[in-house]
DNA sequence: GCCGGTGATACCCGCCGGGTATCACAGGAC
DNA sequence: GTCCTGTGATACCCGGCGGGTATCACCGGC
């Protein structure tokens, strides 16, 4: 039956996310004649009509939605295999094995956690180097799909644990952290919905991949440039307990009694078999 | 950087699994000559040695091993996305969409959970076809990861939920199955070790692609060839509480008092987006 | 020493993936 | 109406590479 090779699925999904055959060709760094018979012989080889042509575009049909889902996640599993696979044989200038492991980290998050984490691995027998690879707002789950990390520190309910093993390690509250000015900065606890609500102080709007979602508050992609916006007295954010250790003299932080707890997990893809991950987790576990 | 086409992870699993070019290049239908040199070229392109190449044989290198992992989950999730794209693109003989859900069960289990589920599911609103795939053994793991099934149920402690969403259905004992008219059967309870040493009686052994596991009692691969086999006397069973179903005459059945409990999930691909899938589940946890 | 069996090399060919040029067609502007 | 624009599809050509056969290099064993 078929086979569905890779170039194929890249040339699809290129297809399917832009909806236009040339923009996808110069995606592809290619020509869009041979894209459109290569995304032919795809329809013919799988018996199935992926796009809608219309004069002026392209739209996705069901089975087009279907293989642009179940594609990417195909395609992250190749990639994820093909990384891990080099890594796994790279060698360092001496020509030692080098094994390490990748864990992936929301940038400024659990620094305490994380420290006792390397340290109790380290003095493990058997541990290998691990690279902390600080990743972006909500992006760990990606990088362990396509190989990029091998094991993640995350945080629910941010993070998504579908689709992966996981171990909990550590539950806290959450904190409002305010000018230290402000009269709420005196009250022994608030509600979300207090927080939310003061409107001289609106939530600040993280990036998304360049974007920002509406609303009034002030436009940031980094935690410092949040603190200093609080610090001015501009806006107000809600943080697990654990931020305190990075706090300013002028932060106030204040419990909130409303909020979610936050949990935080190891976590690693389903089906890895590596003794140093292993031991990792066994180590993470016993914290 | 690199691309790794799926052509390339299949000349490299079969060479990893057979440990033998020529063996390898039989199975895939080619020659020798260009397999070896396929797999040169993918450990130029991911720079790594995969195989150890001994002048009788070949082993796996440490990255070997890894991308003989990931690469057959890889492989699994590409194929799911060519078959289940096929899937959501077929059509009947009239021509209208015909959106198929594939469940895979273990062939003989849960026929009372089954029933209720599949007729409650039809009564739903947009409810779809549900194709059951009776699977063997263990194997709707396999089934979910290379998209022969869209959704399975499973029997903890004897499948892994690992890398699936799931949802618990139901949880039952266990009870030992025994020929009518052994001594045993007469007893209100047994534990394990009672009936695991009953020399006697020796536990059956399943097939296991073709082979099957060291030990004293028959071979089968077939539920009724041990339904049979304990008729006759000449072995014991431990089953869930609900193989009491099918249980003949012949038969008795003892409940078991330290078997570990029987849990019966819902389970799903954990990236699936489907509705019809979405209300199957629903329907399921709401029985 | 010869033979069998391993994987690697050499070489050739045909196919197919990619390129350029062009077409067919639908909307808009006027 | 008639352009013009921009879409994806078609036609055609070429080079590379995937696959084949023949052969080599090597080693273990009878």
């Amino acid at each position: 039956m078929e086979t569905l090779e890779t170039r194929e699925l890249r040339y699809f999904l290129a297809v399917a996310e832009e909806l236009h055959f040339g923009r996808a060709a110069q995606r592809l760094g290619m020509a869009q004649p041979p894209l459109s018979r290569a995304v032919q012989q795809l329809e013919r080889r799988l018996g199935v009509r992926l796009l809608e042509r219309d004069r002026r575009g392209v739209a996705l049909t069901d089975a087009g939605e279907m293989l642009l889902h179940e594609g990417r996640a195909a395609l992250d599993a190749v990639t994820a295999a093909a990384r891990r696979t080099s890594r796994a044989g790279a060698t360092d200038g001496t020509g030692a094995r080098r094994n390490r492991l990748v864990l992936a980290v929301k940038a400024a998050a659990s620094h305490e956690l994380l420290h006792k984490l390397l340290d109790a691995y380290a003095a493990e027998p058997g541990a290998v180097e691990v690279e902390v690879l600080p990743s972006g707002t909500c992006e760990q789950g990606e990088m362990l799909r396509d190989g990029r990390a091998d094991v993640a520190l995350m945080h629910t309910p941010f993070n998504s644990l579908a689709g992966f093993d996981s171990e909990e390690l550590l539950t806290e509250g959450q904190i409002a952290v305010l000018p230290a000015g402000h009269p709420l900065a005196a009250r022994a606890s608030l509600s979300l919905a207090e927080v939310t609500d003061v409107t001289d102080l609106p939530l600040a709007r993280w990036s998304h991949d360049g974007t920002y979602p509406p609303g009034p508050g002030p436009e940031i992609h980094d935690q410092t440039q949040l603190a200093q916006l609080i610090a001015l007295g501009r806006t107000v954010a809600v943080f697990p307990d654990s931020a305190r250790a990075w706090l300013w003299s002028d932060h106030a932080a204040v419990p909130l009694t409303d909020a979610p707890p936050v949990v935080t997990h190891i976590v690693w893809p389903a089906h890895s078999r590596s003794l140093p991950l292993a031991t990792l987790i066994r180590t993470a576990t016993r914290l």
